[in-house]
DNA sequence: ATATAATGTGACCACCTGGTCACATGACCA
DNA sequence: TGGTCATGTGACCAGGTGGTCACATTATAT
């Protein structure tokens, strides 16, 4: 936590160490960010950016919960209340949410980024036991849920698709960031429409007659 | 590239250094590689390393290369003649393999996955550079010529579904080492089948009437 | 045995790192 | 005005970085 000193100081200069330590975090993971950088880019001393914080560390978790209260900001109330809508319903506005925080914070995405890249670093596996526990345990019991209600498949694993799911959030903002880096809003809704049909029906062609369909599973003799 | 002294260098010699890399791009990304502690776990002076290589981006190439070349001896006949096969038995070749390598070759895989973080590091752009054009045109033909046979749906986003393959690829790989680190050969086969089955047919309940299919893009306007 | 070339070596370089600390500055109060 | 206390400051620290270089050692060839 930040101490006493920074929460006191006045906006504009506490705004100043803010916005310079984003873009180090932005711009670097971790390990490699520079209080030296930060400190210079923005105007203060060495010495006093450590009575603000105790560490390069405290001041990165704090920027991470500035980074997770602006995410928070971008859930719409189909995920705050997902019992009530249909599951594909709940995701497709869980991607639409991610999309759409990445374009509007494109400095806290590329800190996301960073930090979820380095996952061996010990700063990450930090954040991931606070962080975890809170997002597997609440998505899990949706899918089990919409199983439930035969929304999904019953002979899916609950644990893959979950982890599937979380992979392809991550996956759909780097591939709608790449596709069109200033992302049309319509242009991001309709790769995450196409993603969630993917999802949803999958690639085959239904169409195609189900000749061949037993040897589905060949050449493993396990 | 390195020099002739490393080449030349006897194989006990050569191997401790090459072993002492691997280890230090494992567990550090580039930026954190550090060529000290390299030379000291491969017992060599620091003299002598710029003597079998220009650089310290001279010796990660190097070692990328070889990881390369091991990896490339993972593609099995299915993946080398793609044409002969059906697409869904192309990429679970392709899956299988990338589990596999990661199982027999732990720090490879680890040096892969600390590359593939970092994104915005020089040195992934200049890797992603000289590889991506060979990955991506490979893959996007079989992608198209599987659309003709009719054994993909044809109004897909072949782009697309190439970006998330990748992903793929590269998700079922973690998810398999995190269920079970030690990866019995059976249980990361099962773990790619329930994927390829998931990408082929997606996870809705097939038998689930389908009454309120044309509402499926709702609350966007767009 | 001697000259020459190739290779091994570690002290050393400039530079950067996160973090500290003695001191300067300034605000507030008596 | 003088005293007290919180805050600002940058020189400084130990330690690490990638990379160099003058010299020692070894191998080769004459």
């Amino acid at each position: 936590m930040p101490r006493d000193t920074f929460i006191n100081l006045p906006d504009a200069k506490r705004k100043a160490i803010t916005e310079a330590a984003i873009d180090e975090f932005a711009a670097y993971p971790f390990e490699q960010a520079s209080v030296n950088r930060i400190v210079a880019n923005s105007g203060i001393a060495k010495g006093s950016f450590y009575q603000y914080f105790v560490d390069k560390e405290d001041l990165f978790l704090y920027v991470m919960g500035l980074i997770a209260q602006e995410k928070i900001n971008y859930l719409s109330p189909v995920i705050r209340n997902p019992d009530e809508h249909d599951f594909f319903t709940v995701i497709r506005e869980m991607f639409l949410s991610g999309v759409q925080f990445a374009r509007a914070h494109p400095r806290y995405a590329a800190v996301g980024r960073n930090v979820l890249g380095n996952k061996q670093a010990p700063i990450y596996r930090e954040l991931q036991a606070a962080a975890r526990p809170t997002s597997f345990a609440l998505f899990e019991p949706l899918i089990e849920k919409a199983v439930d209600r035969g929304e999904v498949r019953a002979d899916i694993d609950v644990g893959m698709l979950n982890y599937m799911i979380a992979a392809m959030n991550v996956s759909i903002v780097e591939y709608c960031s790449e596709i069109d880096p200033q992302s049309i809003y319509e242009t991001a809704t309709e790769s995450v429409d196409a993603f969630i049909d993917l999802l949803k029906n999958g690639i085959r062609n239904p169409d195609r007659l189900v000749e061949e369909q037993p040897p589905a599973r060949l050449s493993a003799e396990s």
